[in-house]
DNA sequence: TGATATACGACTATTTTAGTCCTATTTAAT
DNA sequence: ATTAAATAGGACTAAAATAGTCGTATATCA
């Protein structure tokens, strides 16, 4: 309930690695699991998502890895959970256009519109804190 | 992922239905069941923590049921978040006096403080909001 | 005494989360 | 050329949390 999953800790442990160690060398998955002592390959997945959004910048082969793809201060908690985490929101009927698919008491629900109004200031926290305020 | 469960949404609208019929007669679990097509079950087990948690009171017997126990101005969500869920932390280490039984991480983990700082910002969401104001 | 309500524990099913495994591709160094 | 180290990514399994049901006891009114 109102839980961070491990992915986004871990997206967050990642992001916050490559900004602390951007000098040179590209920072390797595996470096940053013995660092953080955290599963090597569940980083690795991290890692291609924060690329695939353009928050890391990665490199193949040999000497490959990862660098930032901006400064720690342009980047926001929000921006690495929205790249991490399909649904993020607090309610089902938040994702889609609400349908009876995305909640069955969508009908006679009184609580939509308050709770929208929570999420963005939920929103806000995130986006409110940069990369750079968490190292 | 940082979603509402379903007995808090229960329990929001459970606090609601009280706050919007508080003329006389007691409320029943059933009847804010149908009222908002949940299942009577869940709603009755809400109501009972609710009680538990002196935010709402209970009458046993045929005409018996619930009314609310303080002003819905004086009611916060988190107030109700935290009755409802016990579980209700952003992280497994903010819970009990931080272990390796907690989380496996806690010792090389850097990113608990900033996370601690987030969750009060959060809190203070729910805090912030209270019942009247969803009515 | 029957009907209707709260009270509450035990149980089951479903969904989500966490984690592993396997294979392909890229690239630097030898 | 070959090998080793890295990203890329799909498929799968295990574990945990959530959602929901069932059954029974107790209280109270008519
Ligand atoms: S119950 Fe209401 S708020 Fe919750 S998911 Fe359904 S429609 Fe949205
Ligand atoms: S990883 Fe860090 S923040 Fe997350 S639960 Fe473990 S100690 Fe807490």
């Amino acid at each position: 309930m109102l839980k961070l999953s491990k992915k986004t800790e871990y997206a967050f442990m990642a992001a916050r690695y490559l900004a602390l160690n951007n000098s040179g060398h590209y920072s390797t998955a595996k470096e940053i699991a013995e660092n953080y002592d955290i599963s090597h390959q569940l980083v690795a997945k991290v890692l291609q998502v924060l690329k695939k959004n353009n928050i890391a910048a990665s490199f193949q082969g040999v000497k490959g890895g990862y660098v930032l793809n901006k400064k720690p201060d342009e980047i926001t908690l929000y921006d690495i959970i929205i790249a991490v985490e399909e649904k993020y929101k607090l309610t089902n009927c938040m994702h889609d256009e609400p349908t009876e698919e995305s909640c069955s008491h969508i009908e006679g629900c009184r609580i939509r519109d308050p709770l929208a109004g929570i999420q963005k200031k939920i929103d806000n926290v995130f986006i409110n804190t940069s990369l750079k305020q968490i190292l």
